[in-house]
DNA sequence: TGTACATCAGTGAACGCGCGTTCACTGATGTAC
DNA sequence: TGTACATCAGTGAACGCGCGTTCACTGATGTAC
């Protein structure tokens, strides 16, 4: 199903493309096989021929986008040090990935995604908990170094990832008190507290 | 469009019951006008008489709900006192509907409802809004008194919900590391810590 | 370098299913006098 | 209390549209010798 040729990969990548570009202006309901083809150029049997059903163009789209985010996550915070300085990278870069490609943060926070990286979760430990956890692995440091409250791990994404991804969600919905340049200045200390073992006084 | 008898509330409320369970079993896509009218023995017609069309219904079912917890997050809310034992309500109510209503939850969760929910929010700011902000008054109460940080009432509702709603979804999702009652006992603290103005000590 | 062949990629007409919705109608309930 | 009438509630056959998918086919690309 994965393309073998360049002129195939070129093709399931504008299907792709299209496929993101028809969500974000028609939704999950728009996004349709016809919709997809009349946008893309492409003729409806090469787009079975790539990904076999709509389905299968929506998974792969997902997956796509969810490895970018998560890339791009990890990759911040392999760049930082201290627990601090790793929330504050955590944060920015989600929230500037929101802010850039806000269509495909919609995807990812559809319920859809949710079901499907549980799926996923759930049969490709080995594959894919390599990269999910690495912030487990990460935290784990910090936690043994005495910076971090031993919280198990669940609570401890709720308690990081929760106030980001809300701050995004409501900026995704369009409520204009959603600023994420002040979430993005603001979120990082206050999350820091919520995990530290003690308050951290202000520099001096 | 509301019911004018109670013979019609009636099969108005047997529609709202059946159309959660369908929802509960199949999902939004599996949410159809026959699915509906064939599990409840309602009449295609009363459901169309009762709601005009089956986003109609979806949308009454969604409000109902809405209702329900917002109702039980504030009656909760309004029986405390200080902003410690408000954000422990907070956690135990909305983590406990969550147990006890997994379908109503998810359909709270899903980004329709955070479509619609943006839409009424911005459409009937006087009616909905004092519910809705009820938890931003409630919290400046205790900004003024000096506990909580003055923060925006945007970063402050994502403090204190993110990680709720993030342990909420992550239980709904079926991951088995998602433990409630351990949410419930670890989290408003931790929360509490990113809101206050200074670490609190623990109690002596 | 040239040729034959296998595989990959792309095409679009055709199909049938199930969806949401309409509508003309009957029956039940409430109300006015 | 009885009757007439308006409104509300419920019914289900019928419709047509657009959806996802199939399939027989042509064309492009890569490879073996």
């Amino acid at each position: 199903m994965s393309p073998k040729q360049q002129r195939g990969a070129a093709t399931a990548e504008v299907l792709l493309d299209t496929a993101l570009r028809v969500y974000a202006e028609a939704g999950e309901q728009g996004l349709t096989v016809s919709a997809v083809t009349r946008a893309s150029g492409v003729s409806l049997g090469s787009l079975y021929h790539h990904f076999g059903s709509i389905d299968g163009l929506l998974d792969a789209l997902t997956r796509r986008w969810l490895n970018e985010l998560l890339g791009e996550l990890l990759g911040a915070l392999q760049q930082t040090r201290t627990a601090r300085t790793g929330i504050r990278a955590l944060t920015r870069t989600y929230l500037t990935f929101t802010q850039k490609h806000p269509a495909a943060s919609r995807l990812l926070h559809s319920s859809r995604a949710d079901r499907q990286n549980m799926t996923q979760a759930k049969e490709l430990r080995d594959t894919q908990e390599a990269r999910v956890s690495a912030f487990g692995l990460w935290i784990q440091t910090h936690v043994d170094s005495g910076e971090v409250a031993p919280l198990p791990q669940a609570l401890m994404e709720s308690l990081v990832l929760g106030p980001i991804v809300a701050t995004a969600r409501r900026w995704l919905s369009g409520l204009d008190d959603a600023d994420l340049e002040e979430a993005m200045r603001v979120l990082p200390d206050r999350i820091w507290r919520s995990i530290a073992i003690e308050t951290a006084d202000p520099k001096p």
